[in-house]
DNA sequence: CACCAGGCAAGTA
DNA sequence: TACTTGCATGGT
């Protein structure tokens, strides 16, 4: 017995509230400029963002945070520079990667770039070497500000842990779960996501706090769809 | 000290 | 197709 749609809606919705109410909204993403936040995007994969904010903070102080002035940069010291992030060379590589479609398919201006349709953007930004589903979900959302549902591992963990889905659930499954059961609001997409990471670093973590989980409770059911 | 972080691609069988 | 492995710094 599957649930029904409009019980997945109120039952996603009742998540989203219980976090919103004990973490408050958490307003995402953390960058000053889509760039910045693009930048980000692949600084901070499998890596915690505080090393990432030292990643940027380089870039910043050089006035290096610009498409120009990084593809004119050699890998080698992009990579210097990125070092808190972790992986340097492997990110700085990706970060040359994604600045060669900006500039190829944006003109070197990230908005005209960000302002493709979704599904083109989606497809271009996979085509990089270095940028994959998750990467390129939080690009759309929160740097070109289409409504799309991110999938990161605090999410495919707390919906496990809680019962909602398989643990081995795909991403593509997972992700419509939200964006078929979820009004169109980009807004909520947004602070959604972020909501599910803050509750993920700090009460679902692989040691995990369920006595004081905000989600403590809620009927175990699957929400497949 | 060990553990882990807002993934991804390449290699192996 | 389905696993496994490399990548790396820094906070807790």
């Amino acid at each position: 017995m599957e649930p029904r749609p409009d019980a997945i809606t109120s039952r996603l919705m009742e998540i989203f509230t219980r976090l919103l109410d004990f973490f408050g909204p958490q307003r995402w993403w953390p960058g000053d400029t889509p760039f910045e936040v693009m930048v980000g995007a692949i600084l901070t994969q499998n890596t915690a963002w505080l090393n990432v904010e030292k990643a940027i903070s380089n870039l910043k102080a050089r006035h290096l945070l610009d498409p120009a002035s990084l593809n004119a940069l050699p890998v080698e010291e992009l990579a210097g520079l990125i070092k808190p992030a972790g992986y340097f060379n492997l990110k700085a590589r990706r970060l040359k990667n994604m600045v060669a479609l900006v500039i190829k398919s944006g003109g070197g201006d990230p908005p005209l770039l960000l302002t493709q349709a979704p599904s083109l953007l989606k497809e271009e930004l996979l085509s990089v070497n270095g940028i994959g589903q998750e990467t390129a979900d939080s690009i759309l959302l929160y740097a070109a500000g289409y409504r799309v549902f991110v999938i990161d591992a605090y999410t495919r963990r707390v919906l496990s842990r809680h019962g909602f889905v398989e643990a081995d659930e795909p991403y593509e499954n997972l992700q419509n779960i939200f964006m078929n059961n979820l009004p169109a609001d980009t807004a909520l997409f947004n602070e959604y996501h972020a909501l599910l990471v803050r509750l993920g670093k700090q009460y679902c973590r692989p040691r995990p706090d369920c006595a004081a989980c905000p989600l403590k409770g809620l009927n175990r059911q699957s929400i497949k769809s």
